[in-house]
DNA sequence: CTATACAGTACCAAAACGGTCCGGAATCCT
DNA sequence: AGGATTCCGGACCGTTTTGGTACTGTATAG
C-alpha cells in the first residue's frame, strides 16, 4: 500500500518510452504498441500529461507527442502530479475539499506535513533523465544504507508492457 | 493522491495519542472517546496494531492497550505496514499476486524499486516518540531545503479527533 | 474535402475503502 | 461459580474510487 494508482504508473513508463527516443514526437498509437498496453488508456494518459504540462500534442495526420521540456526538467513527481492530483499522504489537503476543521488543534498535523515534504522531496528528485538511465548514481544515493529493503516494488505493467520493446 | 488509508491515518493518531501518555494502558472506549473516533472503528484499528506487534493487549475487567516496545523503536513506516500491509508504491510488489511476470525485461522495474526505497527510508526514520513532539530536529533535516510544498497535508480526522482532547 | 490524430467527456463494471455488527474467549470481581 | 468487562476474530455492506472503454468534436496534412 501507499500505492501509487495505475494511470500514474503507466505514465511513468510512457514517459520513460519517449524520451528515450529523444526529441522526436510519437502518435498514440505507436506508443500503445510499444508499451503493450490498450490504445485508449494510452490516450487517455497522453492527455492527461499534456494537461498537465509535461508533453505537447501536435493534432492532424502526422501529429503526435513530444516532451514539452529537456528530460533533465521532468521529475518523477510531477508525473505523479499530473496524473492523479498533487501529492498528498493524507486527506484534507487538497485545501478544496477542506474536511479537516480543526488543523490548528491536531497534534499530529504537523508531522504529517514534513512526512509528505520528505515523500515529496524523494520523487522530485528523480528525473525523467535519470530514469532512462537505470541504477544512475544519484538514485541510489536517495536510499539510507540502513534502509530494508521490506516489499519488492515494480510495475503495474499487467503482463504486456515493454514485453519486447527493443 | 499517493495517499495513506484512513486506517493507518487514525492509527498514527492513536498510537501518538497512547505514546503520550508513557506506559500505561488504555482500554479501547477510552481511547475513542479521547480521539473522538467511533469506538468500532478504534478497535479495529487497535486490533490490527496488535497483530502487528506494535501494541500489547490484555483482556479483562482491568484490561486495554499498551505500547509493545519504546517509542523510540516504533517508526511510522512500522505503523502503515501493520495497518495496511508493505509499503509499495506499485503493485506486483506482494510477491503473492505476482501479475508482472516480465520483471526482467521491465526497464522502469529497477526505478520503481530505488523509488520506493527512498519512501521507505524516509517513513522508517520517524519514531513515535518524535510524533509526540512536534517540530523535533530530526524531523527537519528529512525536508529538502529546495523543496517547494505542492500540497498542504493533515490529517483526515474529519470534524472529531482531537477536538479537544487535553 | 477526406483521412488522420488529438480533445473532451461521459459511461460502466469491479474492486477497494470506510465503517458497523455480532458471537466468542479471557480476565477480574464478588 | 457466575456475571461483568474487555479484547478477538470474523463477516457484512453501502459508497467511493479505480481501471478501462466509447463516442463525439476539432485541428491538420495532403
Amino acid at each position: 500500500m501507499l500505492r501509487v494508482t495505475k494511470l500514474a504508473d503507466y505514465g511513468i513508463v510512457m514517459m520513460t518510452y519517449v524520451a528515450s527516443r529523444g526529441g522526436a514526437t510519437h502518435n498514440a498509437r505507436d506508443i500503445a504498441s510499444e508499451v503493450r498496453l490498450p490504445l485508449p488508456m494510452v490516450s487517455k494518459v497522453l492527455k492527461q500529461l499534456v494537461r498537465g504540462g509535461l508533453l505537447v500534442s501536435q493534432r492532424g495526420t502526422k501529429g503526435g507527442y513530444g516532451l514539452a521540456r529537456r528530460p533533465e526538467q521532468i521529475t518523477v513527481a510531477q508525473i505523479i502530479h499530473a496524473l492523479e492530483g498533487p501529492i498528498a499522504v493524507t486527506q484534507c489537503t487538497d485545501k478544496v475539499r477542506g474536511d479537516c476543521d480543526i488543523e490548528t488543534k491536531c497534534p499530529v498535523r504537523t508531522n504529517w506535513f514534513m512526512i509528505n515534504q520528505a515523500i515529496h522531496g524523494a520523487l522530485e528528485k528523480i528525473t525523467l533523465a535519470e530514469m532512462t538511465q537505470p541504477l544512475r548514481h544519484q538514485l541510489v544515493t536517495l536510499i539510507d544504507p540502513g534502509t530494508r529493503a521490506e516489499a519488492g516494488t515494480g510495475t503495474n505493467l499487467t503482463a504486456g508492457a515493454y514485453e519486447q520493446h527493443g
